[in-house]
DNA sequence: GTCTATATTGTGATAGAC
DNA sequence: GTCTATCACAATATAGAC
C-alpha cells in the first residue's frame, strides 16, 4: 500500500483497468499510458509488446476468477466446508473485483484456444470432488445430484449476476437505481441458502 | 430453407459468424467479406458501416438472449409452468446457439451504456414475477425466497455453463473431450430438478 | 449490384535525443 | 528511464469502372 507506485506499478494497474474494460482488441496503448500517466514509449520498454502485456494481465486475472474454485475442486476437505468456504471467499473477490467475471469470460470466448494456453491448469483433477459428492449422496446426507453439474451450478450462482451485471441492473432495477450493489451483498447468504435447500435428501418427507 | 441465398442473408450470415466469434472489435469487415464469398466493398453497399452492421446481429443475438426471459418476467402464467417453459425453451436455444451468451456478455461488458441502449428494455415491468413469487412463498409452496434472486438464479443456472464453456470444458473434462456436449445436454433435466429442490418449503420435515 | 483500386485514419511499435 | 517524433501497417470506408 505504498503512496509511490514505480512506473512499472502504475503501467499494470493502468493495463488492468483499460484491459478489463475493454478487453484485448478494444484496449488502446494510448489510453493505458494515459491512465498511466506516461507515454506509449515506456510501455514498450517495460513490456515488449501489448499482446505480453496483456498475458499478463488476463493470467493475473484468471487465478483470481478461478483459483479457489481449483481449490473447492481439488482439496481434500470435506465437502460442505469446501462449498460453504468457496462461496463466501469466491463472491468476496467478485464483489471486490466487478469486471473480472465479465473480462475473463468476453476474452475467453474470443480466442478459446489461445486463453486455455496461457492458463496453466495441467494436473487439475475433478475426481476428488465427484468422489466426495459420491459419498455424501450414498450416505443420504445430499439428495442424488452429480458431482460436476453441482460444480457447475454452485460456480454459475456466484459467477451470474457479476457477469451479467450492466444487462440484470438495467432490466431487474431499472437503469437509474444502484440498488444493484445491494443485491450483490446479499448474494452470499442467498447463494448458500440455495444451495443448501437444493441439496436437502429427498427422502426427508418420508421418513416421517 | 431456401437453398438460394441472397447477398444481404450471406452476409448477416457471415457477420453472424464473424462477430459472435471475435466480437465488435475484433471482427475484421474482411473476415465477413470472405465469409459470405463477396468482397468488402458490397458490405458497405448494403449495410453503410461496421457499426450498423454490428447493432443489426447484437440486436438479433440479445432477442435470443433474453427473449424468453423476459416472458418469464412479465408473463401471467402460473410461476411453476413459467418456470419450467423457461427452463425447456432456454436452454434448447442455447443449445442451438452456442456462441450466444459468450457474445452478448462479452459485449455487454465491453460497452455497457452502448449496448443497453442497444436494447429496447422500456417499459419491461419486474414486479409480476416478484408478485408470484411472494404469493407462493406465503401458500407456503415454496421457501421463503425472494423474487430477484430467484429470477437471476435460474438464468444462472441455464446461462453459465455455455458462457464459460471454453473453461469449464477444459477444465472439468480435459482438453482432449468432447463429453461437454452431453453435459450441456443433460442440463436441462438438471436444472429443472435443481430449482424444483431447492424450492421445497423449509417446513416439510416439520410438518410431521 | 458487384468489382478493383485508392483514400484515410487508427494504432502498435521503433529510433534516437536527453 | 523517459520523452518526442516517426514509421509501418492494418482496417474502415469511398470512388468509380463495369
Amino acid at each position: 500500500m505504498s503512496e509511490i507506485q514505480s512506473t512499472e506499478d502504475a503501467i499494470l494497474t493502468a493495463a488492468r483497468k483499460v484491459f478489463s474494460a475493454h478487453g484485448l482488441q478494444g484496449a488502446r496503448m494510448q489510453d493505458i499510458a494515459d491512465e498511466a500517466g506516461i507515454n506509449k514509449a515506456l510501455l514498450h520498454y517495460y513490456f515488449r509488446s501489448k499482446e505480453k502485456l496483456f498475458e499478463i494481465i488476463f493470467q493475473e486475472a484468471f487465478s483470481k476468477f478461478a483459483g479457489s474454485a481449483a481449490e473447492m475442486m481439488t482439496s481434500e476437505a470435506p465437502l460442505f466446508e469446501k462449498i460453504d468456504a468457496f462461496i463466501d471467499k469466491y463472491i468476496d473477490i467478485l464483489l471486490n473485483n466487478l469486471f473480472l467475471p465479465g473480462f475473463v469470460i468476453a476474452e475467453i470466448n474470443n480466442k478459446p484456444e489461445r486463453m486455455i494456453d496461457l492458463i496453466s491448469s495441467k494436473g487439475l483433477r475433478f475426481d476428488v470432488f465427484e468422489r466426495q459428492v459420491a459419498e455424501e449422496v450414498a450416505r443420504g446426507n445430499i439428495r442424488a445430484i452429480e458431482g460436476k453439474h453441482l460444480f457447475v451450478s454452485i460456480i454459475a450462482l456466484c459467477v451470474f449476476p457479476f457477469a451479467g451485471r450492466p444487462i440484470l441492473k438495467s432490466i431487474i432495477f431499472g437503469n437509474e437505481s444502484i440498488a444493484y450493489d445491494a443485491f450483490l451483498q446479499e448474494r452470499k447468504q442467498e447463494v448458500k441458502r440455495f444451495v443448501i435447500a437444493a441439496l436437502r435428501p429427498d427422502n426427508q418427507i418420508n421418513e416421517i
